[in-house]
DNA sequence: TGTACATCAGTGAACGCGCGTTCACTGATGTAC
DNA sequence: TGTACATCAGTGAACGCGCGTTCACTGATGTAC
Protein backbone atom coordinates (compact mmCIF):
# COMPACT_ATOMS: atom_id res chain seq x y z
CA UNK A 1 0.00 0.00 0.00
CA UNK A 2 1.30 3.41 -0.94
CA UNK A 3 -0.75 5.39 1.57
CA UNK A 4 -1.37 4.80 5.28
CA UNK A 5 -4.33 2.54 6.07
CA UNK A 6 -7.54 4.50 6.59
CA UNK A 7 -6.38 7.27 4.29
CA UNK A 8 -9.05 6.65 1.64
CA UNK A 9 -11.74 6.29 4.30
CA UNK A 10 -10.91 9.63 5.86
CA UNK A 11 -10.78 11.39 2.48
CA UNK A 12 -14.14 9.84 1.54
CA UNK A 13 -15.62 11.10 4.81
CA UNK A 14 -14.29 14.57 4.03
CA UNK A 15 -15.92 14.50 0.57
CA UNK A 16 -19.28 13.37 1.99
CA UNK A 17 -19.12 16.05 4.66
CA UNK A 18 -18.44 18.78 2.10
CA UNK A 19 -21.21 17.42 -0.11
CA UNK A 20 -23.70 17.36 2.75
CA UNK A 21 -23.03 20.99 3.63
CA UNK A 22 -23.09 22.23 0.04
CA UNK A 23 -26.18 20.22 -0.97
CA UNK A 24 -28.00 21.67 2.05
CA UNK A 25 -27.18 25.20 0.96
CA UNK A 26 -27.59 24.93 -2.80
CA UNK A 27 -29.48 21.74 -3.65
CA UNK A 28 -28.50 18.82 -5.83
CA UNK A 29 -28.30 20.71 -9.12
CA UNK A 30 -26.86 23.84 -7.54
CA UNK A 31 -23.57 22.22 -6.58
CA UNK A 32 -20.97 20.89 -8.98
CA UNK A 33 -18.60 18.02 -8.35
CA UNK A 34 -15.71 20.44 -8.82
CA UNK A 35 -17.02 22.61 -6.02
CA UNK A 36 -17.50 19.70 -3.64
CA UNK A 37 -14.02 18.36 -4.31
CA UNK A 38 -12.47 21.82 -3.97
CA UNK A 39 -14.29 22.23 -0.64
CA UNK A 40 -12.76 18.94 0.46
CA UNK A 41 -9.32 20.18 -0.62
CA UNK A 42 -9.04 18.10 -3.80
CA UNK A 43 -9.50 18.52 -7.55
CA UNK A 44 -12.49 17.23 -9.47
CA UNK A 45 -10.70 14.45 -11.34
CA UNK A 46 -10.33 12.20 -8.34
CA UNK A 47 -14.05 12.09 -7.59
CA UNK A 48 -14.85 9.01 -9.64
CA UNK A 49 -12.44 6.83 -7.73
CA UNK A 50 -14.66 7.42 -4.68
CA UNK A 51 -18.20 7.47 -6.10
CA UNK A 52 -19.66 6.10 -9.34
CA UNK A 53 -21.92 9.13 -9.96
CA UNK A 54 -23.01 12.42 -8.45
CA UNK A 55 -26.32 10.78 -7.46
CA UNK A 56 -24.50 8.15 -5.39
CA UNK A 57 -22.77 10.89 -3.42
CA UNK A 58 -26.12 12.58 -2.86
CA UNK A 59 -27.58 9.44 -1.33
CA UNK A 60 -24.48 9.02 0.83
CA UNK A 61 -24.74 12.63 2.00
CA UNK A 62 -28.34 12.05 3.10
CA UNK A 63 -27.66 8.73 4.78
CA UNK A 64 -24.63 9.92 6.74
CA UNK A 65 -27.00 11.97 8.84
CA UNK A 66 -28.40 8.76 10.31
CA UNK A 67 -25.13 6.90 10.71
CA UNK A 68 -23.65 9.86 12.56
CA UNK A 69 -24.49 8.87 16.16
CA UNK A 70 -24.66 12.48 17.33
CA UNK A 71 -27.41 13.66 15.07
CA UNK A 72 -30.21 14.02 17.63
CA UNK A 73 -27.94 15.82 20.03
CA UNK A 74 -26.71 18.63 17.95
CA UNK A 75 -29.53 21.13 17.49
CA UNK A 76 -29.93 23.83 20.06
CA UNK A 77 -26.71 22.67 21.69
CA UNK A 78 -28.66 20.43 24.07
CA UNK A 79 -27.52 16.91 24.75
CA UNK A 80 -30.43 14.51 24.34
CA UNK A 81 -30.33 10.96 25.58
CA UNK A 82 -32.63 8.96 23.24
CA UNK A 83 -33.40 6.61 26.12
CA UNK A 84 -34.50 9.38 28.51
CA UNK A 85 -38.17 9.57 29.43
CA UNK A 86 -38.56 13.07 27.98
CA UNK A 87 -36.44 12.49 24.88
CA UNK A 88 -39.40 13.03 22.52
CA UNK A 89 -40.41 16.52 23.72
CA UNK A 90 -36.76 17.49 23.86
CA UNK A 91 -36.29 16.44 20.25
CA UNK A 92 -39.38 18.41 19.22
CA UNK A 93 -38.06 21.49 21.04
CA UNK A 94 -34.62 21.14 19.48
CA UNK A 95 -36.04 20.45 16.00
CA UNK A 96 -38.19 23.58 16.00
CA UNK A 97 -35.56 25.68 17.78
CA UNK A 98 -34.06 28.91 16.49
CA UNK A 99 -30.62 27.27 16.57
CA UNK A 100 -31.78 24.49 14.25
CA UNK A 101 -33.44 27.05 11.97
CA UNK A 102 -30.24 29.04 11.67
CA UNK A 103 -27.75 26.20 11.42
CA UNK A 104 -28.23 25.32 7.76
CA UNK A 105 -25.00 23.34 7.62
CA UNK A 106 -25.93 20.81 10.29
CA UNK A 107 -29.71 20.85 9.96
CA UNK A 108 -31.85 17.80 9.37
CA UNK A 109 -31.64 16.85 5.68
CA UNK A 110 -35.43 16.56 5.47
CA UNK A 111 -35.65 20.34 5.84
CA UNK A 112 -33.18 21.33 3.15
CA UNK A 113 -33.76 18.66 0.52
CA UNK A 114 -37.38 17.44 0.32
CA UNK A 115 -38.31 18.72 -3.13
CA UNK A 116 -34.95 17.65 -4.56
CA UNK A 117 -35.53 14.16 -3.19
CA UNK A 118 -39.07 13.99 -4.58
CA UNK A 119 -37.48 14.28 -8.04
CA UNK A 120 -34.46 12.07 -7.31
CA UNK A 121 -33.93 8.32 -7.74
CA UNK A 122 -35.18 5.48 -5.56
CA UNK A 123 -32.08 5.33 -3.39
CA UNK A 124 -32.43 8.97 -2.37
CA UNK A 125 -36.13 8.47 -1.56
CA UNK A 126 -35.28 5.37 0.44
CA UNK A 127 -32.72 7.34 2.45
CA UNK A 128 -35.20 10.15 3.06
CA UNK A 129 -37.89 7.73 4.19
CA UNK A 130 -35.45 6.05 6.58
CA UNK A 131 -34.62 9.38 8.22
CA UNK A 132 -38.32 10.18 8.64
CA UNK A 133 -39.04 6.73 10.07
CA UNK A 134 -36.24 7.21 12.60
CA UNK A 135 -37.82 10.48 13.70
CA UNK A 136 -41.29 8.92 14.03
CA UNK A 137 -39.81 6.01 16.00
CA UNK A 138 -38.06 8.39 18.36
CA UNK A 139 -41.26 10.34 19.02
CA UNK A 140 -43.63 7.37 19.17
CA UNK A 141 -42.58 5.89 22.49
CA UNK A 142 -42.71 9.30 24.15
CA UNK A 143 -46.30 10.21 23.25
CA UNK A 144 -48.40 10.54 26.41
CA UNK A 145 -52.11 10.30 27.05
CA UNK A 146 -53.02 8.07 24.14
CA UNK A 147 -53.68 4.38 23.61
CA UNK A 148 -50.49 2.69 22.38
CA UNK A 149 -52.17 1.98 19.05
CA UNK A 150 -52.71 5.69 18.50
CA UNK A 151 -49.21 6.70 19.49
CA UNK A 152 -47.86 5.93 16.05
CA UNK A 153 -50.52 8.05 14.34
CA UNK A 154 -49.77 10.97 16.63
CA UNK A 155 -46.02 10.55 16.18
CA UNK A 156 -46.37 10.57 12.38
CA UNK A 157 -48.44 13.75 12.47
CA UNK A 158 -46.01 15.35 14.92
CA UNK A 159 -43.03 14.54 12.72
CA UNK A 160 -44.84 15.90 9.65
CA UNK A 161 -45.63 19.09 11.54
CA UNK A 162 -42.03 19.56 12.68
CA UNK A 163 -40.63 19.01 9.19
CA UNK A 164 -43.38 21.06 7.54
CA UNK A 165 -43.01 23.94 9.98
CA UNK A 166 -39.27 24.15 9.38
CA UNK A 167 -39.56 23.75 5.61
CA UNK A 168 -42.13 26.54 5.35
CA UNK A 169 -40.14 28.75 7.75
CA UNK A 170 -37.05 28.37 5.58
CA UNK A 171 -38.99 29.20 2.41
CA UNK A 172 -40.56 32.36 3.87
CA UNK A 173 -39.25 35.87 3.46
CA UNK A 174 -40.06 37.48 6.81
CA UNK A 175 -38.00 36.25 9.71
CA UNK A 176 -40.71 37.25 12.19
CA UNK A 177 -43.30 35.25 10.26
CA UNK A 178 -40.99 32.22 10.25
CA UNK A 179 -40.29 32.53 13.98
CA UNK A 180 -43.98 32.89 14.74
CA UNK A 181 -44.76 29.77 12.73
CA UNK A 182 -42.11 27.71 14.53
CA UNK A 183 -43.48 28.83 17.89
CA UNK A 184 -47.03 27.91 16.88
CA UNK A 185 -45.89 24.46 15.76
CA UNK A 186 -43.95 23.93 18.98
CA UNK A 187 -46.90 24.93 21.14
CA UNK A 188 -49.35 22.65 19.33
CA UNK A 189 -46.82 19.81 19.10
CA UNK A 190 -46.13 19.81 22.83
CA UNK A 191 -49.86 19.77 23.48
CA UNK A 192 -50.42 16.96 20.96
CA UNK A 193 -47.72 14.81 22.52
CA UNK A 194 -49.11 15.32 26.00
CA UNK A 195 -46.02 17.18 27.15
CA UNK A 196 -47.54 20.43 28.39
CA UNK A 197 -47.41 19.67 32.14
CA UNK A 198 -44.19 17.64 32.15
CA UNK A 199 -40.83 19.27 32.88
CA UNK A 200 -40.89 22.64 31.16
CA UNK A 201 -37.25 23.13 30.26
CA UNK A 202 -35.72 25.78 28.01
CA UNK A 203 -38.11 27.08 25.41
CA UNK B 1 -51.38 46.74 -33.75
CA UNK B 2 -50.32 43.75 -35.76
CA UNK B 3 -51.95 41.06 -33.62
CA UNK B 4 -55.45 40.86 -32.13
CA UNK B 5 -55.83 42.49 -28.71
CA UNK B 6 -55.27 40.04 -25.86
CA UNK B 7 -52.93 37.93 -27.97
CA UNK B 8 -49.84 38.62 -25.85
CA UNK B 9 -51.79 38.13 -22.65
CA UNK B 10 -53.01 34.71 -23.70
CA UNK B 11 -49.55 33.62 -24.86
CA UNK B 12 -48.07 34.81 -21.58
CA UNK B 13 -50.66 32.81 -19.67
CA UNK B 14 -49.73 29.75 -21.74
CA UNK B 15 -46.03 30.22 -20.89
CA UNK B 16 -46.74 30.59 -17.18
CA UNK B 17 -48.97 27.52 -17.24
CA UNK B 18 -46.29 25.42 -18.93
CA UNK B 19 -43.69 26.75 -16.50
CA UNK B 20 -45.85 25.95 -13.49
CA UNK B 21 -46.33 22.34 -14.59
CA UNK B 22 -42.69 21.77 -15.52
CA UNK B 23 -41.27 23.49 -12.42
CA UNK B 24 -43.52 21.28 -10.27
CA UNK B 25 -42.17 18.16 -11.91
CA UNK B 26 -38.50 19.03 -12.29
CA UNK B 27 -37.67 22.02 -10.07
CA UNK B 28 -36.24 25.39 -10.97
CA UNK B 29 -32.85 24.17 -12.20
CA UNK B 30 -34.27 21.03 -13.81
CA UNK B 31 -36.21 22.91 -16.48
CA UNK B 32 -34.73 25.03 -19.25
CA UNK B 33 -36.33 28.03 -20.88
CA UNK B 34 -36.22 26.18 -24.19
CA UNK B 35 -38.28 23.38 -22.71
CA UNK B 36 -40.87 25.69 -21.23
CA UNK B 37 -41.25 27.62 -24.47
CA UNK B 38 -41.44 24.40 -26.50
CA UNK B 39 -44.14 23.14 -24.12
CA UNK B 40 -46.04 26.37 -24.77
CA UNK B 41 -45.66 25.85 -28.52
CA UNK B 42 -42.97 28.48 -29.09
CA UNK B 43 -39.20 28.70 -29.54
CA UNK B 44 -36.82 29.87 -26.84
CA UNK B 45 -35.86 33.17 -28.47
CA UNK B 46 -39.16 34.87 -27.75
CA UNK B 47 -38.98 34.30 -24.02
CA UNK B 48 -37.27 37.57 -23.15
CA UNK B 49 -40.00 39.67 -24.66
CA UNK B 50 -42.31 38.24 -21.97
CA UNK B 51 -40.09 37.95 -18.89
CA UNK B 52 -36.82 39.66 -17.95
CA UNK B 53 -35.24 36.51 -16.44
CA UNK B 54 -35.95 32.88 -15.67
CA UNK B 55 -36.35 33.80 -11.98
CA UNK B 56 -39.12 36.26 -12.80
CA UNK B 57 -41.06 33.49 -14.53
CA UNK B 58 -40.54 31.27 -11.50
CA UNK B 59 -42.11 33.86 -9.21
CA UNK B 60 -44.98 34.32 -11.64
CA UNK B 61 -45.54 30.54 -11.78
CA UNK B 62 -45.81 30.42 -7.99
CA UNK B 63 -48.06 33.44 -7.69
CA UNK B 64 -50.49 32.37 -10.39
CA UNK B 65 -51.67 29.66 -8.03
CA UNK B 66 -53.19 32.33 -5.82
CA UNK B 67 -54.62 34.52 -8.54
CA UNK B 68 -56.35 31.53 -10.10
CA UNK B 69 -59.74 31.74 -8.36
CA UNK B 70 -60.32 27.99 -8.60
CA UNK B 71 -57.30 26.86 -6.64
CA UNK B 72 -59.04 25.65 -3.50
CA UNK B 73 -61.65 23.78 -5.48
CA UNK B 74 -59.53 21.56 -7.59
CA UNK B 75 -58.06 18.83 -5.42
CA UNK B 76 -60.04 15.70 -4.95
CA UNK B 77 -62.54 17.01 -7.48
CA UNK B 78 -64.66 18.50 -4.71
CA UNK B 79 -66.10 21.96 -5.05
CA UNK B 80 -65.34 23.96 -1.91
CA UNK B 81 -67.05 27.23 -1.11
CA UNK B 82 -64.54 29.27 0.94
CA UNK B 83 -67.43 30.94 2.71
CA UNK B 84 -69.08 27.66 3.79
CA UNK B 85 -69.07 26.79 7.48
CA UNK B 86 -67.11 23.58 6.91
CA UNK B 87 -64.70 25.00 4.33
CA UNK B 88 -61.66 24.47 6.57
CA UNK B 89 -62.07 20.72 7.20
CA UNK B 90 -62.95 20.25 3.53
CA UNK B 91 -59.72 21.99 2.50
CA UNK B 92 -57.73 19.82 4.90
CA UNK B 93 -59.35 16.68 3.49
CA UNK B 94 -58.72 17.79 -0.09
CA UNK B 95 -55.15 18.87 0.65
CA UNK B 96 -54.19 15.51 2.16
CA UNK B 97 -56.25 13.52 -0.36
CA UNK B 98 -54.91 10.81 -2.64
CA UNK B 99 -56.03 12.87 -5.62
CA UNK B 100 -53.92 15.83 -4.53
CA UNK B 101 -50.97 13.52 -3.87
CA UNK B 102 -51.17 12.06 -7.35
CA UNK B 103 -51.93 15.22 -9.30
CA UNK B 104 -48.42 16.66 -9.46
CA UNK B 105 -49.35 19.09 -12.25
CA UNK B 106 -52.03 20.94 -10.34
CA UNK B 107 -50.83 20.43 -6.79
CA UNK B 108 -50.16 23.21 -4.32
CA UNK B 109 -46.81 24.83 -5.15
CA UNK B 110 -45.72 24.61 -1.52
CA UNK B 111 -45.50 20.83 -1.88
CA UNK B 112 -43.37 20.70 -5.00
CA UNK B 113 -41.07 23.68 -4.53
CA UNK B 114 -40.19 24.39 -0.89
CA UNK B 115 -36.47 23.62 -0.95
CA UNK B 116 -36.05 25.39 -4.29
CA UNK B 117 -37.72 28.48 -2.83
CA UNK B 118 -35.56 28.37 0.31
CA UNK B 119 -32.57 28.94 -2.01
CA UNK B 120 -34.30 31.39 -4.37
CA UNK B 121 -34.56 35.18 -4.30
CA UNK B 122 -36.73 37.39 -2.13
CA UNK B 123 -39.59 37.59 -4.63
CA UNK B 124 -39.97 33.80 -4.69
CA UNK B 125 -39.94 33.62 -0.89
CA UNK B 126 -42.49 36.41 -0.74
CA UNK B 127 -44.76 34.50 -3.10
CA UNK B 128 -44.37 31.31 -1.09
CA UNK B 129 -45.16 33.08 2.16
CA UNK B 130 -48.25 34.65 0.62
CA UNK B 131 -49.58 31.23 -0.40
CA UNK B 132 -48.97 29.85 3.09
CA UNK B 133 -50.65 32.87 4.70
CA UNK B 134 -53.68 32.34 2.47
CA UNK B 135 -53.92 28.74 3.64
CA UNK B 136 -53.62 29.72 7.31
CA UNK B 137 -56.27 32.40 6.83
CA UNK B 138 -58.63 29.93 5.24
CA UNK B 139 -58.23 27.45 8.10
CA UNK B 140 -58.21 29.99 10.93
CA UNK B 141 -61.85 31.00 10.88
CA UNK B 142 -62.94 27.35 10.76
CA UNK B 143 -61.09 26.12 13.86
CA UNK B 144 -63.59 24.95 16.48
CA UNK B 145 -63.36 24.56 20.23
CA UNK B 146 -60.64 27.11 20.89
CA UNK B 147 -60.49 30.70 22.04
CA UNK B 148 -60.31 33.04 19.02
CA UNK B 149 -56.80 34.08 20.06
CA UNK B 150 -55.62 30.48 19.81
CA UNK B 151 -57.26 29.79 16.47
CA UNK B 152 -54.40 31.36 14.59
CA UNK B 153 -51.82 29.22 16.39
CA UNK B 154 -53.80 26.08 15.64
CA UNK B 155 -54.32 27.09 12.01
CA UNK B 156 -50.59 27.69 11.54
CA UNK B 157 -49.73 24.29 12.99
CA UNK B 158 -52.45 22.64 10.88
CA UNK B 159 -51.14 24.22 7.70
CA UNK B 160 -47.57 23.19 8.55
CA UNK B 161 -48.77 19.63 9.15
CA UNK B 162 -50.65 19.48 5.85
CA UNK B 163 -47.72 20.83 3.87
CA UNK B 164 -45.18 18.74 5.79
CA UNK B 165 -47.19 15.55 5.43
CA UNK B 166 -47.49 15.99 1.68
CA UNK B 167 -43.85 17.01 1.23
CA UNK B 168 -42.60 13.97 3.14
CA UNK B 169 -45.07 11.68 1.36
CA UNK B 170 -43.78 12.87 -2.02
CA UNK B 171 -40.15 12.33 -0.97
CA UNK B 172 -40.74 8.79 0.30
CA UNK B 173 -40.15 5.62 -1.68
CA UNK B 174 -42.97 3.35 -0.47
CA UNK B 175 -46.41 4.33 -1.59
CA UNK B 176 -48.01 2.52 1.36
CA UNK B 177 -45.82 4.46 3.77
CA UNK B 178 -46.78 7.73 2.10
CA UNK B 179 -50.50 6.86 2.17
CA UNK B 180 -50.29 5.87 5.80
CA UNK B 181 -48.61 9.16 6.67
CA UNK B 182 -51.26 11.21 4.88
CA UNK B 183 -54.02 9.35 6.73
CA UNK B 184 -52.32 9.91 10.08
CA UNK B 185 -52.00 13.63 9.36
CA UNK B 186 -55.62 13.85 8.27
CA UNK B 187 -56.87 12.10 11.40
CA UNK B 188 -54.85 14.28 13.76
CA UNK B 189 -55.63 17.44 11.78
CA UNK B 190 -59.39 16.89 11.92
CA UNK B 191 -59.12 16.29 15.65
CA UNK B 192 -56.96 19.39 16.15
CA UNK B 193 -59.39 21.58 14.26
CA UNK B 194 -62.33 20.27 16.26
CA UNK B 195 -63.93 18.70 13.20
CA UNK B 196 -64.32 15.10 14.35
CA UNK B 197 -68.03 15.16 15.17
CA UNK B 198 -69.13 17.56 12.44
CA UNK B 199 -70.37 16.31 9.08
CA UNK B 200 -68.22 13.32 8.19
CA UNK B 201 -68.15 13.46 4.43
CA UNK B 202 -65.98 11.45 2.04
CA UNK B 203 -62.72 10.39 3.63
C1' DT C 1 20.75 4.66 7.61
C1' DG C 2 20.34 5.22 2.61
C1' DT C 3 18.82 4.14 -1.98
C1' DA C 4 15.76 2.09 -5.75
C1' DC C 5 11.43 0.74 -6.58
C1' DA C 6 6.36 -0.30 -6.98
C1' DT C 7 2.01 1.51 -5.76
C1' DC C 8 -1.90 4.26 -6.40
C1' DA C 9 -4.14 8.76 -4.70
C1' DG C 10 -4.62 12.73 -6.89
C1' DT C 11 -4.08 15.97 -11.13
C1' DG C 12 -5.71 18.62 -14.94
C1' DA C 13 -6.60 18.74 -19.92
C1' DA C 14 -10.11 17.23 -22.78
C1' DC C 15 -14.84 15.34 -24.40
C1' DG C 16 -19.61 16.54 -25.80
C1' DC C 17 -23.42 18.86 -24.09
C1' DG C 18 -27.07 22.03 -22.69
C1' DC C 19 -27.61 26.13 -20.30
C1' DG C 20 -29.31 31.50 -19.98
C1' DT C 21 -29.21 35.24 -22.70
C1' DT C 22 -28.76 38.35 -27.00
C1' DC C 23 -30.00 40.00 -31.40
C1' DA C 24 -30.57 40.68 -36.41
C1' DC C 25 -33.99 39.05 -39.03
C1' DT C 26 -38.61 36.95 -40.88
C1' DG C 27 -43.15 36.75 -41.94
C1' DA C 28 -48.04 36.69 -40.41
C1' DT C 29 -51.27 40.01 -39.20
C1' DG C 30 -54.62 44.14 -39.01
C1' DT C 31 -55.07 48.77 -41.09
C1' DA C 32 -55.44 52.41 -44.55
C1' DC C 33 -56.91 53.67 -48.79
C1' DT D 1 -63.24 44.06 -52.57
C1' DG D 2 -58.27 44.36 -53.37
C1' DT D 3 -53.62 46.00 -52.69
C1' DA D 4 -49.58 48.22 -50.19
C1' DC D 5 -47.86 48.98 -46.01
C1' DA D 6 -46.38 49.27 -41.06
C1' DT D 7 -46.20 46.61 -37.00
C1' DC D 8 -44.23 43.49 -33.94
C1' DA D 9 -44.65 38.48 -32.30
C1' DG D 10 -41.83 34.94 -33.02
C1' DT D 11 -37.43 32.65 -35.03
C1' DG D 12 -33.00 30.53 -34.79
C1' DA D 13 -27.98 31.22 -34.99
C1' DA D 14 -24.62 32.67 -31.93
C1' DC D 15 -22.22 34.10 -27.40
C1' DG D 16 -19.55 32.50 -23.32
C1' DC D 17 -19.96 29.38 -19.76
C1' DG D 18 -19.94 25.52 -16.55
C1' DC D 19 -21.54 21.01 -16.24
C1' DG D 20 -20.65 15.49 -15.52
C1' DT D 21 -17.54 12.37 -16.88
C1' DT D 22 -13.06 10.21 -18.77
C1' DC D 23 -8.30 9.22 -18.82
C1' DA D 24 -3.24 9.42 -19.48
C1' DC D 25 -0.15 10.97 -16.48
C1' DT D 26 2.42 12.71 -12.07
C1' DG D 27 4.54 12.47 -7.93
C1' DA D 28 4.23 11.53 -2.91
C1' DT D 29 4.36 7.60 -0.18
C1' DG D 30 5.67 3.10 2.32
C1' DT D 31 8.50 -1.02 1.43
C1' DA D 32 12.47 -3.92 0.36
C1' DC D 33 17.06 -4.52 0.62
Amino acid sequence: MAYPPGHRESVQRRIVESARRLFHRHGFEGVSISRIMADAGLTHGGFYSYFPTKSALYVEAMSCFLTDPDWEHRWDGVEIDPAAADAAPQVVRAYLSTAHFEDIDHACPMIALPSDVARADAQAKQAFQTVFKAMVGLLESGVNGAAPARRRVTAQALAAMCVGGMVVARASLDRAFADNLREACLEVALSLGGWTETSQKSC
